[in-house]
DNA sequence: TTAACGTGGATAGTTTCTATCCACGATAGT
DNA sequence: ACTATCGTGGATAGAAACTATCCACGTTAA
């Protein structure tokens, strides 16, 4: 069971934008982060889809964060990326072979399902109680406040 | 993301073998199941690698739970067939590109990593805390006492 | 007019998942 | 001994998802 890598880029790049006094373009995103621009072009085009994010076309356009960063939960960037789809996919397997259970005994899901998806919204939950805000925050106590300071720094130089 | 469908399969294989009296063969599984043979035969060796089941080879040979369905987890199923790895893999992003974080800053995981981490270890508790044991009082529940009096029966006639 | 920029489609390589088959050794009954 | 049953591991192959790239197009600001 693993997350598509481009959570990672896309997190990264909220936390990112979260620190833009503007727009900033993909290209500019993905120089910094070392990673292929056109895939993770991709990548925001999903945050944009899901409506995490705003893009400017044309000259001097980019994406910039469409709520505030407190605003913006780990997992909503989690399902706009990986998709929102459950990782356990129940598929009444009860209901198969000779002894099936009959289909009015399969009005609940079946306790497997049940048990899977209490995990998972236990997961959910965990990643919807982080904010990009938080995420920016322990960046500045582990790299020092001055990262922030030479990253708007860079971007303006672009 | 998401997870191995064998994982469904192995639940409920488990869950079936914590009502036999004796070794079930594959085949009886994967008859009773609806699934096939020869790939469920693989996940049952997952099982087995892992130790949670214990095989008898030869004729009258089949699976049996090595410990008492009560002390058998949803997580320890999910990770003998899915695998244990956690499905966010940081890639160290941050240090990589113009701005990279120094490696004397990397000692500790980084943000995204600590939270995603914390939410997957969310997700494990709430599979640690259910039993084999407990669902097989869930199909109890939905479908009825006699329902594994009929599937020891099905067994027995094999 | 031009250069920068996001968008969507098409495409392809890589990996993982799903599934099957077979040779092999082990076991119990005949 | 012989045979049918049964788990094991390897080899193999198709399907699906992930990763990645390229291009044509429309938009925007200088």
């Amino acid at each position: 069971m693993k997350m598509s890598a481009g959570v990672e880029w896309a997190v990264h790049c909220c936390v990112v934008l979260s620190q833009a006094d503007g727009p900033v373009p993909t290209a500019r995103l993905a120089e910094l982060h070392g990673v292929s621009r056109t895939y993770l072009a991709k990548h925001l085009q999903q945050l944009s889809r899901a409506g995490l994010v705003r893009s400017t076309e044309g000259r001097d356009g980019g994406y910039v964060l469409t709520k505030a960063a407190a605003e913006v939960s780990l997992l909503e960037i989690v399902k706009a990326v990986d998709g929102p789809e459950p990782a356990f996919r129940c598929t009444e397997i009860r209901q198969n072979g000779p002894l099936a259970s009959p289909p009015e005994a399969c009005r609940k899901a079946c306790g497997v399902a049940r048990a899977m998806a209490a995990a998972e919204q236990a997961w959910r939950s965990s990643l919807a109680g982080v904010s990009v805000a938080e995420l920016a925050a322990g960046v500045t106590e582990d790299s020092g406040p001055e990262t922030f300071v030479g990253l708007r720094e860079w971007l303006a130089e672009g």
